[in-house]
DNA sequence: CTCCCGATAT
DNA sequence: ATATCAGGAG
């Protein structure tokens, strides 16, 4: 029987991408919080492509505030959920401005009081600007977790606490980012790409799929 | 639980 | 035509 073996499976992980990263494109910390609220539910691509050039004027909230919901609204009009999205973006700059000196705060509990950050943004924040190991779930660590055997759960954050007690110490500050990208290109939701898996031997899911 | 919601892949 | 995409708020 395969069972998955999971320090083979970060090693082959860190062996072919070392130091993985976001594929959201942005400046600073403030430029990576807007981007992340935007990318509930939406693609990547989709939120670069419009914070491409948004992110030419807006470099921190006291600039999105000067330039307006209506403009904002435009500017995000190709990415799904905008409008809930772009009250949230207003909301949240009016807080950073007035409690936070217009600086992205380093706690979740502060992160979380922000409109538009739940928990799964707040844990992107904290790893990728703050440089904490967190686990942040979002659609691909929760499908991939489940199918490939490494943790099992009914919400988005027992599968959190599952990947922290279960993934190896020296792997969690990358662990993440590797599964997200795993599941973004491999472990696809509608037909994943089993030929092409580099741990497709230690998974039980994919020796059933080549 | 429902609603939000455009772009892209299948 | 339908499923999916770095979820969160009410």
């Amino acid at each position: 029987m395969n069972k998955l073996n999971i320090h083979t499976v970060f090693s082959r992980f860190q062996a072919a991408n070392p130091n993985p990263k976001t594929e959201l494109r942005y400046g600073n910390h403030y430029q990576l919080l807007t981007a992340v609220i935007l990318s509930a539910q939406a693609t990547d691509k989709g939120v670069n492509k419009a914070t491409g050039p948004l992110f030419k004027i807006i470099k921190t909230p006291q600039d999105l505030l000067n330039f307006g919901e209506e403009n904002l609204m435009k500017a995000i009009s190709t990415i799904g959920l905008y409008r809930s999205k772009g009250k949230h973006l207003m909301a949240t700059a009016q807080i950073l401005v007035d409690h936070y000196n217009g600086k992205v705060p380093r706690t979740r509990e502060a992160l979380e009081m922000l409109p538009g950050v739940g928990r799964k943004t707040a844990n992107v924040v904290l790893n990728t600007a703050f440089g904490q190991p967190t686990m942040a779930v979002d659609t691909h660590i929760f499908r991939v977790s489940q199918r490939i055997g490494l943790a099992k759960g009914k919400t988005p954050l027992a599968i959190e606490q599952k990947l922290m007690k279960v993934i190896p110490e020296e792997f969690i500050m990358n662990a993440h980012h590797w599964l997200i990208l795993h599941g973004r290109y491999t472990c696809t939701a509608q037909k994943p790409k089993c030929q092409e898996c580099m741990i497709v031997d230690v998974c039980r899911y994919g020796a059933k799929n080549v």
